[in-house]
DNA sequence: TTCGAAGCTGCAGAAATCTTCAACTCCCTC
DNA sequence: GAGGGAGTTGAAGATTTCTGCAGCTTCGAA
């Protein structure tokens, strides 16, 4: 496997890993949303929200469009759903474990 | 949705976005291994090798333990190989996108 | 008990990412 | 065609992450 394939994939997760990128691609999931919605929703900066967005838009992981006076985002690929609920499986596993072992260390006293 | 729980999210996929990280994991899918397997694969400084499994154990994607003299690292989870394949399938629908252009851009000339 | 192999950790300089501000573009509507 | 709403862009300072080095621990063998 050729090793610019890692750096590629690797580039992929990093466009997910901030707390406002994740957030739009869950909104998303419902289909196009306008900017002024995710604005709406997501408690930042419009120009942070672009920045954001552009951030994703160069990814190539979501396609935007203008309509009118809106411009409107959309999930590139519905693959990233897959993506998103994979993370929330793994997510809950951790999570488990360690209440699992903070479980355990209150018993253990 | 507690605020929180985005920020926990983001951290997980930013815990993958690294290309070592992203070798780590794809070569524990197939069992546990010893570092030295890793390293011996990996191309990278035993030091940052550390380092990066360091980052993967806190985030609980990892666990590790010594088998005599050998430590070992495994999967802590096999969702793992569910979000690594989804991560292929994305980058396989984006890069298909971009030759898609890239064939356009060319016969558009 | 001393030595070496296998890893880990702390740290510091280098590099990448974030956030915000100011300025800018586009497209309606009047 | 002037004004305003909706977004975007560029840049700079602040923050975070990465990398490599030096030194350390642990375990097994001699």
């Amino acid at each position: 496997m050729s090793v610019p394939l890692y750096q590629a994939k690797a580039e992929m997760f990093r466009t997910l890993g901030h707390p406002v990128r994740i957030r739009v691609l869950e909104l998303l999931q419902n289909g196009p949303r306008p900017v002024r919605d995710l604005l709406a929703e997501i408690d930042v900066e419009a120009s942070n929200l672009s920045q954001q967005l552009a951030v994703l838009r160069r990814a190539g992981i979501v396609t935007s469009f203008r309509d009118g006076t809106l411009v409107m985002y959309a999930l590139s690929t519905t693959d990233v759903a897959d993506l998103l609920a994979a993370g929330r499986r793994i997510l809950g596993a951790v999570l488990t474990d360690r209440d699992g072992l903070l479980v355990e260390l209150r018993a253990q006293k």
